[in-house]
RNA sequence: GGCGGCAUAGCCAAGCGGUCUAAGGCGUCGGUUUGCAAAACCGAUAUUCUCCGGUUCGAAUCCGGAUGCCGCCUCCA
């Protein structure tokens, strides 16, 4: 087996790898907020929950893993004394519900982690939200817990009522607040920007509820009818002092993977941006209300930057999945490849070229060409066809001495790179050298056959390749056009064969001659 | 103001004190193959890791300083 080290953000140390339970590991991922369409951003840390799921799988790990999806109590920039909320400001700015919008942008995400092969989503989106609640779970359907959580914060002294009938997490009450970020209250403290918040204690103190009468997403924490969620462990009294409202952010997190996992999980992934408030409040409050350990291996993602810098909204430097696939035509495959090929503790940079990001700042998307996306195209497209070669191999080719053992070297030198704080860059070394001998050995049947087992093994983690043969529908009036171009070919009469080519490309048609005969497939 | 990170070829990027005269991908140039292509393969493409000092028998890797870039601290993956 293959020995397994992480890097964990808490001790920022490398770690030995090992589940709570052994063989079964407990993962939460942040997931979206779904106010509006993911961007590629959002998708390099989710996707790395997904290859790091898929790679504990490969190691023979059953993995249990979790994924919120926010869709209340985000709060916005520009409103925070008020309380605004994410989804119900998207929602007064367009006219619908929070719950419509939720709707919205919840659907937009599954479809786009499925185009992307997220092995959750690939499971479970496609559920009624009560099925696939345990691995997507909402925070508005899980009201009941997350009011159970902070009634036990407030019995326990680490949460407070204010006069308004909002509730805030002490940090003064836990002493290892600032472990995970570096701010502690008194550097927090040494800052300048500390402005005074009337209600709270301290102005770092965090919101576990929030009141609000005026919107749709509002709950009543006395009257247990209008919760959902789980009902087990409610308390059976709410502090009176509480009023209508709705919950913190970070609370939604701590409620969820207590709920579906346990107390104390294995892994917790995040964008870096998570660190600071959001995960640091998750350890104190669940820490706080539980006296275990909330998690032990935290990972977070660096940005991804488009070209050196971080994607703004402002400046147009940012896309979103659908762009990418939808109006710039890239498979969802490359997208992928792209996103999980750097390794997540870099910040990785999306480079597009200086001609595309001019044109990208003036939102003249049309047919713009990415520099980094093509280059992971021409590469994808190598290893794809290797494995359509390796699904029709030549059948007079000797057998190659040992080749067993060279396909099992490059597959442990794979699963090592990813052992080693998933270095997927390394991993994807091993899977280009491998695929280079490949093409450089005429394997037979036999051995074709270990070969495309070993990229089949790669693919299981990565899930970027045509593994599987697509049944490629070649309409009858390209096949005559091939035949015809063949006959051609054979009275040597290039130019008309030529011809015939050019025809079929403006079809969508690609046609390589081989020794085999011609080889004919859709372009793209 | 507080906290933290990064600087490796034209571009992306691995490298965690010796096996580094530095993986892998893309690009470029030359070649094999091909009617021409495409694909594939072969070869070339950083004696060097932002700069200056130091530690060490030995440093891209550790330490100090300079310069540049980036992130968090307020919404964000």
């Amino acid at each position: 087996m293959t020995r397994i080290e992480f890097t964990n953000s808490y001790t920022k140390e490398r770690e030995v790898f090992t589940p709570a339970e052994p063989g079964r590991v407990r993962m939460y991922n942040c997931g979206p907020t779904v106010y509006g369409y993911a961007h590629i951003g959002n998708f390099r840390s989710f996707l790395l929950s997904d290859v790091l799921r898929r790679f504990l799988e490969l190691e023979g790990f059953e993995v249990r893993q979790v994924m919120n999806i926010t869709d209340v109590g985000h709060l916005t920039e520009d409103d925070i004394e008020a309380g605004e909320d994410k989804v119900i400001k998207a929602a007064r700015e367009r006219g619908l519900t929070p719950f419509e919008i939720a709707e919205e942008y919840e659907s937009a995400f599954f479809k786009d982690a499925k185009q992307l092969r997220f092995k959750l989503a690939l499971e479970h989106a496609d559920k009624p939200e009560t099925e696939r609640r345990e691995f997507f779970p909402r925070a508005t359907k899980h009201i009941a817990e997350q009011l159970a959580l902070l009634q036990t914060l407030l019995d326990r002294g680490y949460a407070y009522v204010t006069d308004k009938g909002e509730a805030y997490f002490d940090i003064s009450s836990f002493t290892r607040y600032g472990r995970l970020s570096g701010n502690t209250l008194e550097k927090l403290n040494a800052g300048e920007r500390v402005e005074i918040h009337p209600d709270k204690k301290s102005p770092f103190d965090f919101a576990l509820w929030k009141v609000d009468d005026a919107h749709l997403m509002q709950w009543d924490p006395h009257a247990r009818e209008t919760w959902e969620g789980w009902y087990k462990k409610v308390p059976v009294h709410m502090d009176d002092r509480l009023r209508r409202g709705f919950p913190g952010w970070h609370l939604e997190c701590s409620a969820m993977s207590m709920r579906y996992l346990t107390e104390t999980i294995d892994i917790h992934t995040g964008g870096e941006d998570n660190v600071f408030p959001h995960h640091e409040c998750e350890i104190a409050q669940s820490e706080a209300a539980t006296d275990r350990q909330f998690v032990r291996y935290w990972m977070h993602v660096r940005h991804l930057l488009v070209s050196g810098k971080k994607m703004s909204k402002r400046d147009g430097t940012f896309f979103t999945i659908k762009q990418i696939t939808d109006e710039l035509g890239y498979r969802p495959e490359v997208l992928r490849y792209e996103l999980i090929r750097v390794h997540y503790r870099q910040p990785q940079n999306f480079n597009i070229g200086s001609d595309a990001l001019a044109r990208l700042k003036e939102g003249n998307l049309a047919g713009l060409h990415l520099e980094n996306l093509e280059a992971a195209k021409t590469n994808l497209a190598r290893l794809n066809e290797t494995v359509a070669k390796l699904r029709a191999p030549a059948p007079e080719a000797e057998p190659v001495f040992g080749f067993e053992k060279i396909a099992q070297k490059y597959g442990n030198e794979f699963r090592d790179a990813l052992g080693d704080d998933l270095n997927v860059s390394e991993a994807l070394a091993a899977v280009n050298m491998f695929v280079n001998e490949v093409n450089r050995l005429k394997l037979n049947a036999d051995d074709s056959a270990v070969a495309l087992d070993q990229m089949r093994i790669f693919d299981s983690v990565l899930a970027i390749m045509d593994i599987e043969e697509k049944a490629q529908e070649i309409p009858p009036e390209v096949h005559a056009l091939v035949q015809k171009r063949a006959e051609a070919r054979a009275a040597k009469d290039f130019a008309a064969a030529d011809a015939i080519r050019d025809e079929l490309a403006n079809l969508g048609f690609e046609v390589k001659d081989t020794p085999k005969g011609a080889d004919i497939r859709r372009l793209n």
